[in-house]
DNA sequence: AAGTCGGGGGT
DNA sequence: ACCCCAGACTT
């Protein structure tokens, strides 16, 4: 068969199945741009089954373009938590905003005013254009990738971003007449539910007959990705300080600076350790944590004036990013006075080492993540009732309701 | 081109 | 454990 033949057999066979097995999903319940929008925020890197409660969530609390320009920004992070990514919500607030102020609230059927908003990149843009106005422009995701590596048996490195390029202009070249929105998502809905990143399905794939790495029997080698470095291991030691007087039954919280990871996001206090303490989590040298427990009373005191006093280790926890992976050591601290001291168990060393001191000094300069002058002087003291207003990453808030309950 | 940005589910 | 996910942005 002529290779034009094999792509028009694809598109048309891949749009016909579409057709007939699509999932019921909320955002498909109409085309209303602002619906689609928000949906593809979402979507970037997050599967569908983790989004549809969030997007249910949103669309109920911010139903309109208007309603999400005008609410505050912290409602808009509530609604994001636990989602990641979190610089996707402030982008998306962002570009209704856009939105209202320079189109009159009404999202623009035009490629270069969509992909000037905030948070909408190359994949998004094509998206919304054709999922929404039907526009004929490729929407190329990882999806997207792996389906068409196989189909044509590309072996370029889809890891590389010059291979996305050159698989949009191949993606635009099947998009059948008048019919891009179905297209692109039958495209993703086929790399979702068949065409998998291992053991693909081929037995039930629409295009399979003239699938060129399954004619060769190498479906299962693509596509050819190159692998991501492991994340950087942080030993970091945390604090849950217990409030007295009027902040009885109170917890100290902070909220994170309003750039990098976690922007914006509210957390337990923290410190970073020098990456050659490894040891000082090891719960074979117990009689270390005295000097940790020293060292981020210490740091806390001085960021907050008050004065802390860690009392006895509560729970370590692992947390992976992507390229960072915490290990933390929480303690749990009180506003004692000068005799309060952390009650180490018999064996234990108590006191703050010279090495300790030397570590200190080092945070708290600039080697944690937060640059001189760039502390977080936002405290807050927070009850259970409050944690639920306030923004937390999923690390932080499986550790409070642990403590809570 | 490489690094920065979350978190969870599948295998 | 490792992989990937309806990616975008910064340097």
């Amino acid at each position: 068969m002529e290779h034009k033949d094999v792509k028009i057999y694809f598109s048309s066979e891949l749009l016909s199945w579409y057709r007939l097995i699509k999932r019921d999903l909320p955002w498909r319940m109409n085309r209303d741009p602002y619906r689609v929008w928000v949906s593809e925020i979402m979507l970037q890197q997050t599967r569908v089954d983790t989004v549809i409660p969030y997007y249910n969530t949103f669309m109920s609390k911010f139903p309109t373009v208007q309603a999400l320009a005008e609410a505050p920004e912290s409602e808009v992070l509530k609604c994001w938590e636990g989602l990641g990514y979190y610089s996707r919500a402030r982008n998306l607030q962002a570009g209704a905003k856009e939105v209202v102020e320079r189109y009159g609230g009404i999202v623009p059927d035009d490629k270069a005013s969509v992909a000037g908003l905030k948070g909408v990149g190359p994949y998004t843009t094509g998206a919304i254009m054709s999922i929404a106005f039907n526009r004929p422009e490729p929407a190329v995701d990882g999806n997207v990738m792996r389906v068409l590596s196989r189909y044509f048996c590309l072996e370029e490195d889809i890891a590389k971003p010059a291979t996305r390029v050159r698989i949009e202009k191949l993606a635009a070249s099947l998009i059948p007449e008048g019919a891009a929105g179905d297209f692109n998502q039958a495209l993703m809905e086929l790399g979702a539910l068949v065409c998998t990143p291992k053991s693909p399905s081929c037995l039930p794939c629409p295009v399979m007959e003239h699938c060129a790495a399954r004619l060769d029997g190498r479906e299962s080698e693509l596509p050819i990705k190159t692998k991501a470095k492991p994340p950087r291991p942080e030993l970091r030691a945390a604090a849950i300080v217990l409030g007295s007087g009027v902040n009885a039954g109170k917890v100290l919280v902070r909220q994170r600076p309003d750039t990098g990871l976690l922007a914006q996001m509210w957390e337990l206090p923290h410190l970073l350790l020098p990456a050659d303490k490894a040891d000082w989590l090891d719960e074979k040298a117990p009689k270390e944590q005295g000097e940790l427990a020293e060292l981020i009373g210490r740091m806390l005191e001085e960021d907050t004036g008050l004065l802390i006093r860690p009392r006895r280790w509560f729970m370590d926890a692992d947390h992976v990013f992507s390229h960072i992976h915490w290990k933390m050591r929480f303690y749990l601290a009180d506003l004692g006075d000068e005799s309060g001291a952390y009650a180490p168990a018999a064996e234990e060393t108590v006191g703050i080492a010279a090495e300790a001191e030397a570590i200190y000094s080092v945070n708290a300069a600039a080697a944690s993540e937060y640059k001189a002058g760039e502390m977080p002087s936002v405290y807050r003291w927070i009850d259970k009732e409050d944690m639920e207003k306030l923004p937390f990453p999923n690390l932080f808030l499986r550790i409070l309701k642990e403590f809570w309950e």
